[in-house]
DNA sequence: CGTTAACCGAGACGGTACGTCTTGTCTTCTT
DNA sequence: AAGAAGACAAGACGTACCGTCTCGGTTAACG
């Protein structure tokens, strides 16, 4: 006999459609593109992804968990499509600033790419008032490559290139928030000068040496 | 300049309800901080204040700007209700990292202090997304306290703590975009010990001196 | 001070938009007799008259009772229409059976009007199902009607045609019901000389004189 | 007669699940008694039953087609635990008028019977709405019991105690109907003393005698 | 000091989207 | 092949707000 439940049981992962999921992705993300995120409603994904609306609010809960999972599929099928090794560490070429300042430039780049400004921002925005959206995007976007900056700082220390007792989950912040609150909270120009200074002065500092 | 009548003339400010518009205020200071900038809606604005949505629509033109004003008047207020030349300067002990220290605690308090919390991050969340709020953030409520940082760092300057080469705008970001970061995005727990170190990374760098 | 209704206050009949009602009840009329009354639905009727939902939830509380509406004031206009008096009475020339055939002819008439067919058959139906519309459609549309042949008879009765132990109220459901069966079921044929007979058969009867 | 494939060819008969049908049979008049015809759906008497929705779709076009078979069944079923004869014919002691309030007596109770109550009524709501229901609905159900009284008719014609050019299709509609409609559209109480009456006006009529 | 033009509270209006429910079809796996 | 299960596209449900509008009433400046 059968489980009489209630009302929702789990929906059944294994007979989902990938076709449906992946219509609901392009247009969640080309729908923020182009009207932007408040704009954006779970009635219009439906509608561009001809799709009913019961078969989006069977798999995700909100409009934003939507676009974070499309974003992730995004980001994933872009990193694929870098290189392999790219993404998943920063260069150690032996030069600590040199390294950095390249890396905050092709993030630079990033921040201006049309394809990831509008999603981004819109989860950033959503995760600022909603905490747990908040967490879930520090999580899965932000954490990994947080991660990567640990890991080149590890190295640099070792290297005797930066002090023993720093932290570098804080020492990273130097550069990456002021980087993301320019972005986030349009308070000055992002330009790579910009970012080279904000290496320069992470790592020695503003006081006289 | 003539009246620019698109339907309606610009209303006459002299006629204005004083007591509508601080009720407006408060009902919308109010509901952000009870149920959240999400459901806060102009009609529950109206209704707790007493009021007609004409009235609100009459002045403000969106939900944001609404809680833009009531937010610049719960500031002023709190000014005025602190000492009068606390605000407008930070205080020159001669030492730049206690001063700087000094004042971030506070606002690592004020971060925390829940009438300014949840109408704080409504504001900044719509500025993410919505550019015309968010560069009304920025100048309307950042940029004042972010002049009070260039102003420390221009008299350190003065007084060789800091080397003169050094743009105050920027260096003000490695302690203050940080503390931002971790307060919208969830990125990392917010304590007077994180701050301190802050300082003293932005000081001196995190390479060897 | 006002009225702090927590929700629901009964909507201000005085500020009703006239129009609106008007185009509801078209709308409303049409569509029954268009699609049907089980595809006519809600939004259909709202989209059709050029209203909102919310306008027609505030002044009706389901199909059922914006279609009743709508027939009641498609009565009363066809009322207007005809003479004053016709409507109001049945006319008695002293012969019962006559002037029983003649409003059964004029009634035979209307059930096949299109115009009438389609939202009455829709009300009939919704009343045996739901209570509250079946007392609701005999009250305001069936009893007037039935009350006239009351007066009639009650008349004959005083003219010594009826027999005054006769029940008035009964002895016009044998003529009326059949019909309305025959129409209502499918059960037969409506014609005029169906209805002649069945006024024979019910003022003497199928026994043996 | 040939495969009338329009997309499915017909369904087996041979091989169908005795048991999912009785299952439907029962949860469909279990819901409409229960929750009314109305708020029976497809869904729900397939969940009830432990049984697919297709399985419904496969046999039945429709709600109002699987009320029917249901009714009937169930109709079959009282019929079976009833005497056999009782229901084929109507009693003949002679007496029109004394056999005829017999049968109507049964049929009170029979109307105000709870099992029988909501799905003949949703099935004649149905039927008023839609032709196609309504003629099945006077096919299977009414014209089998109709007839039973035309032949006591013909019997009482033939003994005499009715005038022999009465047409007993119309005759029978004179207590049929009132009783029906009374039943139908709530158009007054249902009693004995009411049906008494009707078999009374109905055979000597309302005219003086 | 009365007229009058505006703001005001109130809320009806045409709309849009919400999140839920049901329809009838289709697909998968089981019996 | 029928059946149990349930995902799917479609679309109506009744509710909540949007931003506009009209309606008295009240209130402050002007004539």
């Amino acid at each position: 006999m059968a489980t009489q439940s209630s009302k929702q049981s789990a929906p059944d992962t294994t007979r989902r459609s990938e076709k449906s999921r992946r219509a609901i992705y392009d247009a969640a993300l080309g729908l923020v593109a182009e009207v932007g995120y408040p704009k954006t409603t779970i009635e219009g994904i439906a509608a561009r992804a001809g799709v009913g609306k019961q078969t989006i609010y069977r798999w995700w809960s909100s409009k934003a968990e939507v676009l974070m999972e499309a974003f992730l599929d995004l980001s994933e099928q872009a990193a694929r499509e870098a290189g392999p090794e790219e993404t998943y560490t920063i260069a150690d070429t032996g030069d600590l600033a040199a390294d950095l300042k390249a890396v905050l430039r092709l993030t630079v780049d990033q921040l201006k790419d049309p394809r990831f400004e509008a999603p981004s921002r819109a989860l950033a925005a959503e995760g600022v008032v909603n905490e747990q959206v908040g967490r879930a995007f520090m999580a899965k976007l932000l954490e990994p490559s947080l991660q990567l900056y640990v890991d080149r700082v590890r190295a640099a220390q070792d290297a005797g290139q930066v002090r023993p007792e720093i932290d570098p989950r804080i020492a990273l912040e130097l550069w990456v928030s002021p980087l993301a609150q320019r972005w986030l909270q349009y308070t000055g120009p992002i330009t790579y000068d910009y970012t080279d200074t904000l290496v320069d002065y992470a790592l020695h500092g503003i006081a006289p040496r």
